[in-house]
DNA sequence: TCTGGGGTCCTAGGACCC
DNA sequence: TCTGGGGTCCTAGGACCC
């Protein structure tokens, strides 16, 4: 079948390839409203329709297309309100392990032209192409070459943004999409950034924006030329820093592989809020056994266990506690987990989300194995010595 | 309107050690 | 008797990102 030319054509985006590339070694990849794109790939029924992919009792939108966007819906929007907005969208159960085969796909396509890829999520990744010019040409070349061959093997549609650093080649992405490309020469790197609102700074969201907003800061100009003791009095020293140079064009950060896990959780928000103390046993136990499975996938063991209760009411209380044992199986983690709920002292609760984490997280072979028996961790369970707050 | 699930990083205070 | 300063670890909460 010519699938290629069925490839779905929603809007196309911006498309700036001309200008002077030198010193754009930078691209940044970002698949167009990937799951979304994905299920009506499987379903070309739904080409054209409004698709939301999420939904729930409790849900979010976990992704929209571009045909649901059109009526206000975008992701992390609930499932509800986004089904007023939208009331005839087509609303698919989100397939995570689809994704993942997909998107293992699309990071092929990427190491193809160059090792150093840095993969952002399931469908964004960031190239360093400096090192393959010669091989491949320019960076909008490349660009072009990679969105061709994501259509045609594929048949998925990505924005590509080309620029000097990473920041600057993500923004462009975004102001591209979908399907669009989009070229930051070097010397317009500030032009193209200073008129944009300060909220594409990365770290500027709605909180942080509030501050700023008092300052009567809206683009990312009037951040740039604010005194960099105003910012850090606005947003802690760490951030203002960080802002002001991201704020110049100035983003040092290399491309390079993802760094190893700190942490694996899982949380789940039920349906009907629980309230009996054998359900919300029921549910730790659940999540430890999945953060056990995780970890046993990928060989690791943790020495930190952690958990999250959200109450009807949204308010949210987290409890950590360090082990002196590494811990993988789920015995070991739900014990230390319901150890944990326990010390909260609830009565009554009305709970909505129960969440279970591992952190300190280190390769199984090299914890010593007599660390992780389970005579020596139930010896110590309930007597673990605590510092800090008594909980 | 009624708010998912997977993460990372920062801040601030306290304990503890040298 | 009064009391420094640096460094690290731990904990709770919160902001942010996709």
């Amino acid at each position: 079948m010519g699938r290629s030319a069925d490839v779905p054509r929603a809007p196309r985006g911006i498309q700036r390839v001309d200008g002077d590339d030198t010193g754009c070694a930078i691209l940044h990849v970002d698949m167009d409203a990937f799951f979304a794109s994905v299920e009506i790939r499987r379903r070309p029924e739904l080409t054209g329709k409004p698709v939301i992919v999420g939904g729930g009792v409790r849900g979010v939108v976990a992704a929209a297309s571009y045909d649901a966007r059109r009526y206000g819906v975008h992701s992390a929007m609930p499932a509800s309100q986004a089904l007023r907005l939208c009331p005839n969208a087509v609303v698919v159960r989100p397939d995570h392990e689809t994704y993942r085969a997909v998107s293992a796909q699309v990071m092929t396509i990427l190491r193809d032209v160059t090792p150093a890829v840095e993969p952002l999520s399931l469908d964004e990744a960031f190239l360093d192409v400096s090192g393959v010019r010669r091989l491949f040409g320019r960076p909008v070349e490349i660009a072009i070459a990679l969105r061709n061959r994501m259509a045609e093997t594929l048949q998925l549609t990505c924005s590509i943004g080309v620029a000097p650093t990473k920041f600057v080649a993500k923004v462009a992405s975004s102001r591209c999409k979908p399907d669009g490309l989009l070229l930051v020469p070097a010397a317009e790197v500030l032009s193209f950034l200073h008129p944009l609102p300060v909220t594409v700074l990365w770290g500027v969201g709605t909180r942080t924006a509030e501050p700023l907003h008092r300052l009567g800061v809206r683009t990312v100009a009037d951040l740039a030329r604010l005194p960099p003791d105003t910012v850090r009095r606005a947003v802690g020293s760490a951030m203002a820093e960080q802002l002001q140079n991201l704020a110049w064009g100035r983003d040092p950060r290399p491309v390079h592989e993802r760094d190893p896990e700190k942490s694996i959780s899982s949380d789940h928000t039920s349906d009907h809020d629980l309230v009996r103390e054998a359900d919300i046993l029921r549910e730790l136990r659940r999540l430890s056994q999945d953060v056990s499975q995780r970890l046993h996938q990928r060989r690791l063991c943790g020495r930190t266990v952690g958990i999250k209760v959200r109450f009807a009411d949204f308010r949210t209380v987290t409890r950590v506690r360090t082990l002196p044992n590494w811990v993988d199986e789920t015995a070991h983690i739900f014990d230390a987990a319901a150890d944990l709920y326990r010390s909260l002292g609830l009565d009554r609760p009305r709970i909505r989300l129960l969440g279970v984490k591992c952190e300190h997280l280190q390769d199984q072979a090299q914890v010593p194995e007599q660390l992780t028996l389970d005579a020596e961790y139930s010896s110590n369970s309930g007597r673990i010595p605590r510092r800090g707050r008594p909980l």
